[in-house]
DNA sequence: GTCGAGAACGATAACCATTATCAATAATAA
DNA sequence: TTATTATTGATAATGGTTATCGTTCTCGAC
């Protein structure tokens, strides 16, 4: 159904060679860097036609929309408020939950989100080390 | 710590009083039919300083943010794509299960967010009303 | 090949939720 | 009272995203 157009396939291909999880602008830097020029527009519409076409997932993160690989496994995210950084994880108890939650309520469930908030294991050896002298 | 000024009061009564998840346009509308005048970046403040003293709680639902009563136990939302209706529900597992997996990952957790989409109840019965004629 | 329709592109304006600015006002302390 | 500090409200600014619009590309029909 989704054309895939030089630019779309730039797009999807910064995506696919990496686990980073990408906002629009940090796109946009590396394809620029790469020798692509494409119109921030065209970034947004394609992001939104890739992820329409189940090729790569978004997750909503409050200030941002972030996109990453779709070829992984479902998962949600565990995300540090002091660096940012973004954790995957997996847990089926989780998911099984939700599910039977959905089905308490007659909710007919299509997709969820789950955030972790906290501090991160990097950050938290940081601190504590700051915290020493 | 925080200065509950009349207008503060207001908002936070304005919350209090209902279940309902609101926005800060909402809350502007329904203070302002409520007879109060209050400015549009004192209710952003507001909402800022009620949710730091933890007098109300919010939730970031990818196009805004939303606040409800903190008076009320932790739980989580489904939410409608169809009527965008916000249904709340608490699954212990599903809590303690996400403490379990922070403590795998040495993630310090200070909070979470679990949103399911899907279909309410109501927009099910309706749409299926809708394909038998 | 080329004609035409429809999709996609790029530049840029517009949008919308939120935050910053700043002068005026209210609360608090000395 | 006076000085200090916080809050307010109007409004400008910000930032991510979407809409607009004229141009370009794609591709099937002829």
């Amino acid at each position: 159904m989704i054309k895939l157009t030089a630019q779309r396939q730039a797009i999807l291909d910064m995506i696919n060679q990496s686990n980073q999880h990408w906002d629009a602008e940090l796109l946009a830097r590396a394809l620029s860097d790469a020798g692509h020029s494409i119109g921030i527009a065209t970034i947004y519409r394609g992001l939104t036609a890739l992820e329409k076409a189940g090729l790569i997932q978004a997750i909503h993160l409050g200030d941002k929309k972030r996109y990453e690989r779709s070829d992984k496994a479902h998962h949600d995210h565990l995300v540090c408020r002091s660096c940012g950084s973004i954790e995957e994880f997996f847990d089926e108890h989780i998911e099984q939950r939700q599910r039977h939650v959905a089905s308490q309520y007659r909710f007919q469930m299509d997709g969820h989100q789950l955030l972790i908030f906290g501090i991160c294991q990097q950050c938290l050896k940081l601190s504590m080390k700051g915290e020493q002298s």
